[in-house]
RNA sequence: GGGCCGUUAGCUCAGUUGGCAGAGCAGCUGACUCUUAAUCAGCGGGUCGAAGGUUCGAAUCCUUCACGGCCCA
């Protein structure tokens, strides 16, 4: 905020800053660098009988978040990473002076006190402040105190105000980090690496999705940013890296919705000498230990329904999830014929390839359904191009995904290490391409080249962490553990 | 992309049939030596999302646009 732009200031503001104004003209630094700090208020809370009867001096910090003010003695609050601790202030103590500037103190000011600690006579433990410092002025009034801050808008565009007003977001990203913490120590423990790929990439791979684009000046060439990391993570396969993880942003030029965000987190592993059934009970082992750890239980509630994380988990092919829960009969999913009349029928692209008709009536009829955690296995190869194919049906391939509460949580498949294979696969993608689907895959000769050099038989997955952060903390919608949702730009100026 | 809903003071929200723009909190001034949604008295605060239209008169009705939410594709 500059002083010029006052047709912006508002009254309240306009009183601040005008406070500021006479501190500065009186000599006071208003955004001193340093302060003294003996403890939290987390620690004041904790130690707080202890301190009392030892009557130690403490020194302490954090943002004034209310003030009541009874002529000769105040009560404020002061809060500091999720603690707050009650101050009260005496004329008789602070002196005539200090005790007229602290009252001057806005809420939402930063500020520094010293002084001991005791119990009022409701019995909350309270700073007997003997002196105080200011630590940086706050310009801007917080949100309202009561009613908090509710405008959506307002909430994902100044995320600061949300987590000052609202403690659950707080909450929630504290858990979305331990979360991730947990993620990390499961995969390090079972002797995994965590890599870093490329972001920029010079041909998206990975994912049937469109990227966004850049471009590099000094190269004078296109980059694109990821839409997953799975082609580079296969390449330390082949490099001799037989348990590598990555945890980190994938980007996908879509849509916005409750569950996409253009940016999202993904967690992909690679595992050697393993396959996709493996993967099934090593995911059930990692969810329930994800659950014990962050909300030390393996239950979660999501929009209103339990979910019950204990394995084993129910699985059924794609097929036979459409036969349950969709009222189809196999003999009508098999038949290309019959399969399209019901994709017209309910509303289904029938344009697709028959593996993508069934996809789509499967994302429309079942996923909804599919509450308790499900693997659905037996996907058709046609849209499954990096997938190995099963040797006993070789229109499918070993292949899983994770559905819980609803929604796609993780996907997962025996890695296709058959270079000759994999061309063939990607030449059929690069017919889809040229026949207008801008989602297929593209060639990438020099992930063809590493197969070459041979990749040991592995499988991988990639679980979707903001999805599954949405899980454990039941929020309806991904922009609730994104600190920065992507939004459109702002109607009007700030 | 389509449908529905929303946008009024810093925040949370009212606003009747089209007839002077409202409340609570926050802010300012004053009173008050254990309060905690402190209390009491007084005061200030508005591009009613934007533009256009209808009308004697528009926060209110109409059109377009922006932003947000939910649902659908």
């Amino acid at each position: 905020m500059e002083n010029t732009r006052d047709d912006n200031v508002t009254n309240e503001a306009f009183q601040r800053l005008h406070t500021l104004e006479a501190l500065k003209e009186a000599g006071q630094d208003p955004y001193p660098a340093r302060c003294r700090l003996s403890h939290s208020i987390g620690e004041l809370l904790e130690a707080g009988d202890d301190l009392l009867a030892a009557e130690e001096k403490v020194h302490t910090a954090g943002r004034l978040i209310s003030f009541r003010s009874h002529g000769k003695t105040s009560f404020a609050h002061l809060f500091s990473n999720g603690a707050k601790i009650q101050l009260y202030t005496r004329r008789d103590v602070l002196g005539e002076s200090v005790y007229a500037s602290f009252k001057k103190l806005d809420i939402g000011d930063f500020v520094g006190v010293e002084g001991h600690l005791f119990r009022t006579k409701t019995g909350e433990l309270t700073i007997w402040v003997e002196d105080y410092v200011l630590l940086a002025k706050s310009l801007r009034p917080l949100p309202e105190k009561w009613h908090g801050l509710r405008d959506v808008e307002a909430r994902y565009r100044q995320r600061y105000l949300d987590l000052i007003a609202n403690s659950r977001v707080r909450e929630v990203f504290s858990l979305r980090s331990r979360l991730i913490h947990a993620l990390r120590l499961f995969f390090d423990r079972h002797r995994f690496l965590e890599v870093e790929t490329p972001m920029m990439q010079p041909i998206p791979g990975g994912a049937a999705a469109r990227p966004f684009v850049t471009y590099h000046n000094a190269l004078s060439r296109e980059l694109y940013l990821r839409i997953a990391p799975e082609l580079y993570l296969k390449r330390l396969l082949v490099g001799g890296l037989e348990r590598v993880y990555e945890i980190n942003r994938n980007f996908r030029n879509e849509g916005l919705s409750t569950e996409h965000n253009p940016e999202f987190t993904m967690l992909e592993f690679y595992w050697a000498y393993t396959d996709y059934s493996r993967l099934m009970r090593f995911t059930e082992e990692l969810f329930c230990e994800l659950a014990s750890q962050t909300l030390g239980r393996t239950e979660l509630e999501y929009k209103g329904r339990r979910i019950d994380l204990t394995p084993p988990w129910q699985t059924f092919s794609l097929t036979q999830s459409l036969v349950k829960f969709g009222g189809f009969s196999e003999g009508e999913l098999q038949c290309h014929d019959k399969l399209r009349h019901i994709a017209a029928k309910s509303g289904v692209d029938t344009q697709a390839k028959p593996g993508g008709i069934l996809l789509k009536l499967f994302e429309k009829l079942v996923e909804p359904q599919l509450i308790q955690p499900t693997f659905i296995i037996d996907f058709p190869l046609d849209i499954s191009p990096l997938a190995k194919s099963k040797p006993e049906a070789p229109d499918l391939v070993e292949r899983f995904e994770l559905y819980i509460g609803g929604t796609e949580i993780a996907n997962a498949f025996t890695e296709l290490n058959d270079p000759q294979e994999q061309r063939k696969r990607f030449l059929a993608q690069v017919k889809e391409r040229e026949a207008g689907d801008q989602e297929a895959h593209r060639l990438d000769e020099d992930f063809l080249r590493a197969l070459e050099h041979g990749m040991p038989p592995a499988a991988g997955e990639g679980i979707g962490i903001d999805r599954l952060v949405m899980l454990f903390t039941d929020m309806p919608s991904i922009r609730d553990v994104i600190l920065f949702p992507q939004l459109r730009g702002e109607a009007t100026s700030p």
